[in-house]
DNA sequence: GCGAATTAGTAACAATTCGCTAATAAAGTC
DNA sequence: GACTTTATTAGCGAATTGTTACTAATTCGC
């Protein structure tokens, strides 16, 4: 039999790459994700808002090319980039999703930070890389402490609950957030505590990842789907 | 404010592009990965096996691709084929992973199934890809039954807990393996019973996924990391 | 035939975890 | 000082999990 894996093999292709890149801010009760204005001279037209993207540079990597064209577009370093997935098509787009720990009133317009609720239109490749990269972030969310980089060094529980409100999309109850939370040792207590206006004073925290970590358990079926 | 976003923006750059799936297979007490003899007319010659790759052919989807390179390794379709990751470098890789049920003496010389524990010589690159298609692949264990796709329609409740430990590389306990099971209603038993030499006769289940799912609960913070 | 070995399947118990309610604490507001 | 607001923790009942031990049905050796 001949060898149909090798012999198959045919010249190597050059296609068209593009890197966009999903960046997610918190903004009040939901997130919001950075869109530029779009290509104004394009045929068509009809997409005002494209997401921040564009091709490899020299010899850098993917990776480095994500973080440039993030910095370029927020005005600053995400605090997290990571890779989401890579789309076919008329051109490759490798789509990335990263954390922006707080825009109000940042260094770029903060009128590019649109809510994921009151998104504009967007052509049908960007409004599937938003949900692309909402469910890489969310996995990651569930794997790796993440949620931390929204945060500066010192948080209360409040402020970290709602940063994992955000991210996963759906209310926690407090009482067993901050139990897991506890048990996880993930963070340490500061001797400091942080009066914002009405109510009691809240103790501040800091991310302490412990030095070695649980082993997981069975399966969770109910996780399926 | 001059707007970078959009001024940086550089026209679309052409890049080599590479499609490597990495196929696995259950072998014995371990997973098994599919190799291709690799192209000896090399200037370094090291590399003795590869992954099965390609390039884009015609109009065809990065997934069409993957599929095609898939089948034309493995001799058959796979049962599960999915995205892993993208990397960047001299040239641009896009990873798969995909799961074929049983290519024991299949269509294929079975010396091309090789044992994760005992890899040959590998690129950094491939091995760098078989590394990261295991990380999806498990990740998707945990959120989607593909499990099921490496059995045939109807097995037995001990060939599946194989098949999962397989996938996680773990063992699970079987008490509770089944009782999750059960309660996730993921399987439904059927009326017949296989005897497997020694040993009481095992019952036949066959998948059968429930019409709604439950809703996810807390946060399992002894999963970060 | 009969007991040992082997594999399948389940019951039951203890410990842990989870979701929730309620209690207490410490601030500001009137 | 009473009332509101936010933070924090205790505690309870229910559900889940890890484990051991038991029962069931078959083959193997004699």
């Amino acid at each position: 039999m001949p060898d149909r894996t090798s012999s198959s093999r045919t010249t190597p292709r050059t296609v068209t790459l593009a890197i966009d890149v999903v960046l997610l801010t918190p903004r009040g009760s939901e997130l919001a994700v950075l869109l530029a204005p779009g290509d104004v001279g394009k045929a068509r037209g009809r997409e005002r808002w494209t997401l921040p993207s564009d091709t490899l540079r020299g010899e850098e990597s993917l990776d480095e090319a994500a973080a440039r064209i993030a910095r370029d577009a927020a005005g600053a370093a995400p605090s997290f980039l990571d890779q989401a997935a890579t789309l076919g098509g008329a051109q490759l787009t490798v789509t990335y999703f990263g954390l922006v720990p707080d825009a109000g009133g940042g260094a770029r317009r903060s009128a590019d930070w649109v809510g994921l609720s009151e998104l504009p239109a967007l052509g049908v490749r960007h409004r599937e890389e938003i949900e692309v990269a909402m469910t890489a972030m969310r996995a990651r969310v569930d794997q790796h402490p993440i949620a931390f980089r929204l945060l500066p060094a010192a948080f209360t529980l409040s402020e970290l609950q709602a940063v994992y409100e955000l991210l996963l999309g759906r209310r926690l109850h407090k009482a067993s957030f901050r139990r897991s939370l506890h048990a996880s040792a993930l963070v340490e207590a500061t001797d400091e505590w942080r009066s914002e206006g009405r109510g009691r004073p809240a103790q501040l925290f800091r991310y302490a990842p412990p030095r070695r970590r649980r082993q997981r358990r069975g399966i969770r079926f109910d996780l399926l789907g």
